[in-house]
DNA sequence: CCTTGACCTCAAGTCGACTTGAAGTAGAAC
DNA sequence: GTTCTACTTCAAGTCGACTTGAGGTCAAGG
């Protein structure tokens, strides 16, 4: 067997293997059997592992997740809700651009408080009226 | 006075009550007095809220903010600290986009599963490796 | 055979930013 | 003067994704 042992799949995954056995308790990964007790793994867990790793960084949450790539079978992923998540990404960056230019402007403004120069004005009513959203539940974009 | 009831400045804010209370202990704002036992504040606070919303959508934890909004005085924000942020959000901004890139070509992917498709797949190797980092703590961009 | 130490389980703790709930108070309308 | 109700305090709860700690097990090396 070239099955691995947790501590392998946890160095070559990057995550320790406290996370590998809490994803396991969620449901989105799962063992081939036990050596006595010790959890041993496919290979392929590691490519499973990517794909969490993957959709973690794009914003969908573990329990999202969980649904996507059931820990049996191959992933089943819906496509529309990969565009759903692309619109959404691509919303927050606008928004982050914008944001990253004011921080600029501001930092490089030469009104002697912040509170006077325009730009940075500007923005503070924006972040009053709510047009650059504050990050409620973990986004990719905050 | 034209001070203001803090249901005003919550209903103006857009935040609720409870924040601003919170806000207080945590030391970010600070009502002008009380009246009786309710805290009266200067239209003042509307601006620093704006403020502190500003620097959460910029990806500041209410702790950096406190540092640079003292409840007295002017605030103080340090130029490259601004910069340093506006970096860090250009930073971010560049992965999301090759991030939602890389989605949006999976949705469209003729490939009968992701699994198959080449662009997913480089994907996954990247997040294998850890070229597009899984948001950790809060930041703005995940 | 015995020790070692990596693994195991299960409950509880952490972190940040708030929210919620119970119990109390006081300004204002009647 | 009574009632109404928006406010008050303080402690505890929530959410997501894990981590940590105590106490137990067992395969492998000496």
């Amino acid at each position: 067997m070239t099955d691995l042992d947790i501590a392998e799949v946890a160095q070559r995954a990057g995550v320790p293997a406290s996370t590998l056995r809490f994803y396991e308790e969620k449901g989105l990964i799962a063992p081939t059997g036990r050596r006595g007790l010790r959890r041993q793994y496919d290979p392929g867990v590691l490519e499973r592992l990517a794909l969490i790793a993957l959709g973690r960084t794009a914003g969908f949450s573990l329990d999202e997740i969980a649904h996507m790539v059931a820990p049996d079978g191959p992933p089943r992923i819906d496509r529309s809700m990969l565009a759903d998540k692309a619109e959404e990404l691509d919303r927050r960056i606008r928004e982050l651009g914008v944001l990253r230019d004011s921080l600029r402007h501001a930092a490089a403004c030469p009104a002697p408080s912040h509170i006077e120069c325009p730009t940075f004005r500007g923005l503070l009513d924006a972040a009053a009226s709510g047009s650059v959203p504050t990050p409620r539940r973990r986004m990719p974009g905050g």
